[in-house]
RNA sequence: GGGCGAUUAGCUCAGUUGGCUAGAGCGCUUCCCUUACAAGGAAGAAGUCACAGGUUCGAGUCCUGUAUCGCCCA
């Protein structure tokens, strides 16, 4: 009445799973409590916030799962266990895409909007995507505590952003600076280092001459980007260099410009060579140094003190109006590249050397140019004015440096905090990752020209009536003063927003800063902001640090490094203890999943073909510890949608289950609904062999279960139970118990609780087919456990315990014997499959056995006879040639013992097959032969290996030429 | 330029301190719609472990170099 008939006979996801996160969503199972006196030990793991930018993709599902499978098998080891859920607002990243998007709608530019009126877009687009994403999370069964979640532009995320950024900036590690940044002229913003992609260019070097100011002939400078000769202020040469001694103290005019500037000397100048490396082989000797747009011509300025000329607008066109001198420019004929962009002017100053005779050479060259990781632009090394976190700070790179577990580190300086050597990497090799960044760690540029973002906190104000008001307003409460005397600025950072005080700013033309800051910014506070930081709460107290933060390598150096440092900061302790990198998915050809090459595959598409689970477990299989892992990708013509076949693996497994569970559950129907009756006797009477045999592989797998999470081998406890589910539960035992569970209640017993301990060690993994099984098994078989077997009843399996199977139920001695059996199944299958027996039919067979082995085939029998349809005719040391009434098969044999099989009826032996079998396997065993007296003839190793190998091989050979003559034998009698 | 990873069966991947006669899933071949499951069961074929050296009694595993692919940092 009960049991299997709810079950479909395939498993149906989309019929579960619905169900169950409605069911855990009524028990508020995923909901954390900082008070849980039940609940003592804190576990915690923030999530990585998804950006708004865009829907979730295998990559996130990867991440996350990764995450609940955590979070699960925590929560139901007891932990106070908190997943902390939310999204990122991603500035420039979510800013591009919907001004993108309102330029193809509507035909307007961002400038076309009030800065309010704009933002309301991207909080559309934003809310938006966020209900996306959360509903992708939730339909892949993710236990975030979703009244808890969180965005990084909420108000409570905001306060921590207002709070880190006013106690960074009256500590002196927020500056102003005035640096050359990476420049993105598209979407006209300044770029950390870690934003800026390397990609291979195909250019040119363009040789272009310089006529010396005395007339006495020119110098010739190489050059990938003539454009920026505009800006030039010096020509620098190698001290090394043979010509350097006569240019000594000597001008050059700069051509088009008119420009005036000296012949420098600094040995950062490449020496040519044709021999040399590449840079040698195309250097000329002489470097035209543009301080106002390179880097390295940035330094050599410093160190020379030479004007910083700039040329260029925001938008990367040749202007004169951001730092190009009037007078400068008025001396020259540049007035025809103004507003041309960098491409064009670059074509034009070639074209114009060209034409005045003052191109020397042209010659291609590839090299990689920094690219905007967002718009895809070259990078223009711009000068502007940006706000620093000074994190080459000891107290922030240092610190972090310091955090780093000394086993995997060169570094581990210093005892003097709990956090030290604290913070672990797994796999370990991303230790070094982690600190190489903070060992050539630059200061942090963190205003961004963006409109989407925390609006930085700081007004600033020019003259005398700014100063003095300032000055008034030191020493209040919740107000920094920084005062920039060489420019005559001084800046105002408020804690809060206090209105008077910024009215009376305002009134003091004082401006807000209009910039807002890198998203990374607060992103680096997201294990303090989403805790209540800086209020002081339960669940900072609680839950930071946390435990694991799960994510992939690109964002070590991105958002790792900013979360340690942050937190070490604010709160001197570490943000979480373990950083788990996992792999990064490709499609099958091993490029990288993106929108432009049409490869992403979307979560909601793999639960409708597959569901969750079976995309759970398949990308928890494929997750190994390497650092890519390829997912082939094929297009459904109909929907247009990517797929792939990959996850049949997690579907079949899910529906493996399923039925397994059908069939145990089968067993209880008709049956006292309580369980009592079934459940009451079985203990007594000894265990059969088949159940102890279950027992022990059943402890085994809780115990290479729990070592693979413990050690983050997600992959490994994924196949570790698929391998003993599929394999030991459902292919030995159940086919073993098959003729006699049905009338076992001792067996039943070993049944329903070894698939109760198979649901909770995979509901972390498969939580929703787990959960509905488990829920049918309360009703059908409630009471279930064995001696040594823990598994606590309770309403939910989410919030049920972690099984505990005592180890000491692992026996050596029956997994054993079960090999032998297994082995006897397996070589009577063979003779029978070889010989295209029905499986219908019964065969008898007779073996040349020793005492020991004739008493376990007796003791067995009955196994032989339901797993192989073999009924034990004479078995013993004296072989029976021919058993009367029957016909021979074929033969066998299992190491030297000689193996016949017979079934009923006259029919001989197909002798062509047999002897070919036979003719083959001594081919092999007189390899192996060989292989083993060739070690065995080697001094060497009977003098150096360990005496057991030794010894095993002895044994190996021994039973290898037993088995030979076995052979010889049988082939013989074949005739 | 520096660092990291990968290269094992047609495909996707395991293979933890060297002991291997190298495994799994998919695909393939043969048989079976046996009352849990054909999204299943039984059996089978299939690999010079990228290449070249070295260490060792013994190398898929350790060392050096080469090639190809990918990623990170300059």
């Amino acid at each position: 009445m009960t049991g299997t008939i709810e079950l479909a006979k395939t498993y149906q996801p989309s019929d579960v799973e619905g169900e169950m996160a409605l069911a855990w969503s009524n028990a508020n199972a995923f909901g954390a409590d900082p008070a849980d006196a039940d609940r003592s030990n804190p576990y915690c793991i923030v999530i990585p916030p998804p950006n708004v930018t865009a829907a979730l993709h295998m990559g996130h599902a990867l991440n996350n799962t990764l995450q609940d499978i955590l979070i699960r098998w925590r929560r139901m080891c007891g932990d106070n266990t908190l997943w902390m859920p939310g999204t990122d607002h991603a500035g420039i990243a979510t800013q591009t895409v919907v001004e993108k998007r309102v330029i193809e709608e509507e035909g307007r530019k961002r400038t076309d909007f009030g800065r309010e009126e704009f933002v309301a877009k991207i909080q559309a687009w934003k809310d938006e995507y966020e209900k996306q994403i959360t509903e992708q999370l939730k339909a892949m069964g993710c236990s975030c505590d979703w009244a808890r979640q969180r965005f990084t532009m909420d108000p409570i995320c905001a306060k921590a952003v207002r709070e880190a950024f006013f106690q960074l900036f009256e500590d002196g590690l927020v500056y102003r600076g005035k640096r050359l940044v990476n420049w993105d002229p598209a979407t006209q913003t300044a770029l950390a280092d870690d934003e800026v992609e390397m990609e291979e260019i195909d250019g040119y070097f363009w040789y272009l001459k310089y006529p010396l100011e005395d007339g006495g002939g020119f110098v010739t400078v190489a050059t990938t980007r003539p454009e920026t000769m505009l800006g030039d202020t010096a020509v620098a040469v190698n001290p090394k260099d043979p010509r350097a001694e006569q240019l000594r103290g000597k001008k050059v005019r700069l051509p088009i410009v008119n420009r005036l500037v000296p012949v420098i000397e600094d040995d950062y100048v490449v020496l040519p060579d044709q021999e040399g490396d590449e840079k040698a082989r195309y250097s000329s000797g002489f470097l035209k140094v543009t301080p106002a747009h390179d880097p390295n011509d940035y330094e050599i300025g410093q160190r020379f003190d030479l004007p910083v000329i700039n040329v260029m607008a925001p938008d990367g066109s040749i202007s004169d109006q951001y730092g190009w001198p009037e007078a400068d420019f008025a001396q020259g004929n540049a007035r025809f590249l103004l507003g041309l962009d960098r491409d064009k002017a670059r074509g034009a100053v070639v074209q114009w050397f060209k034409e005045n005779g003052l191109l020397e050479d042209t010659r291609a060259y590839r090299h990689s140019v920094g690219h905007s990781y967002r718009s895809h632009v070259p990078i223009e090394p711009y000068l502007s004015d940006q706000w620093y976190v000074k994190v080459t700070d000891d107290r922030l790179a240092g610190a972090a440096l310091r955090a780093l577990a000394k086993d995997k580190s060169v570094v581990g300086v210093g005892n003097d905090h709990g956090w030290s050597g604290q913070l672990h990497f797994s796999p370990p090799r991303y230790a070094r990752t982690f600190e190489a960044w903070h060992q050539n760690i630059c200061d942090w540029c963190i205003s961004r020209q963006l409109w989407w973002g925390h609006q930085i906190p700081v007004w600033s104000g020019t003259g005398n009536q700014a100063v003095q008001f300032a000055q008034g307003l030191a020493g209040m409460a919740g107000v920094s003063i920084c005062e920039d005397q060489e420019q005559s600025v001084v800046y105002v950072c408020l804690r809060e927003d206090d209105m008077k005080l910024i009215e009376a700013l305002e009134a003091n033309t004082f401006v807000r800063d209009p910039d807002v800051l890198d998203t990374w910014f607060s992103s680096g506070l997201w294990p303090m902001s989403t805790m209540g930081w800086p209020q002081d709460t339960p669940e900072l107290d609680t839950w930071n640090p946390g435990n694991v933060l799960c994510t992939a390598r690109e964002i070590i150096t991105l958002w790792v490094s900013r979360m340690v440092m942050m937190n070490l900061y604010f709160l001197d302790r570490l943000p979480f203890t373990d950083v788990f990198v996992h792999a990064m998915i490709q499609d099958g050809e091993g490029r990288k999943m993106s929108k432009s090459l049409g490869n992403g595959v979307d979560p909601l598409d793999i639960i409708h073909t597959h569901g969750a689970d079976a995309m759970r477990f398949t990308l928890t299989q494929m997750t190994t510890h390497t650092q890519d892992v390829r997912l082939p990708v094929s297009r459904d013509s109909k929907t247009g949608r990517n797929s792939s076949d990959k996850f049949d693996i997690g579907r079949n497994f899910a529906n493996k289950l399923w039925n397994a569970a059908r069939f145990t559950l089968s067993n209880f129907e008709d049956e006292d609904p309580t369980g009592a009756t079934k459940s009451s006797d079985a203990s007594t009477g000894a265990p059969d062999f088949i159940d102890r045999w279950m027992v022990s592989r059943l402890a085994t797998a809780v115990r290479d279960a729990n070592h693979a999470l413990e050690n983050f081998e997600f992959s490994q406890y994924a196949q570790g139970l698929y391998d003993f589910f599929w394999h030991d539960f459902c292919d030995w035992y159940i086919e073993a118990v098959k003729p006699t569970v049905h009338h076992s209640p001792g067996q039943q017993k070993v049944l329903v609780t070894s698939l109760d301990v198979v649901l909770r060690l995979l509901h972390p993994i498969m939580p929703f087919v787990s959960e509905k099984l488990w829920q049918r098994l309360n009703q059908v078989a409630p009471v279930r456990g064995l001696e040594g077997v823990i598994v606590p009843g309770g309403e939910l399996l989410i919030r049920a315990d972690w099984p505990i199977a005592h180890e000491s139920l692992i026996d050596p001695e029956i997994d054993a014997e079960f090999k032998s059996l297994q082995s006897w199944v397996g070589a009577i299958r063979e003779v029978r499959t070889s010989h295209q027996i029905p499986p219908r039919q019964t065969v008898t067979y007779c073996a040349q056995v020793d005492d020991q082995t004739a008493a376990l085939l007796q003791r067995h029998g009955h196994y032989l006879k339901v797993l192989a349809n073999a009924v034990t005719g004479p078995v013993g040391p004296k072989m029976k040639d021919d058993l009367e009434g029957l016909s021979l098969i074929g033969t066998t044999q299992i190491g030297d013992h000689q193996i016949r099989v017979y079934r009923e009826g006259e029919t001989e032996v197909g002798r062509e097959t047999e002897r070919n079998r036979l003719e083959n396997k001594i081919e092999d065993i007189r390899k192996s032969i060989k292989t083993l007296q060739g070690r065995l003839g080697n001094k060497g190793y009977v003098d150096k290996a360990p005496s057991h190998l030794v010894q095993q091989t002895r044994d190996q050979l021994a039973s290898a030429e037993r088995e030979a003559h076995v052979l010889d034998e049988q082939l013989r009698k074949l005739g």
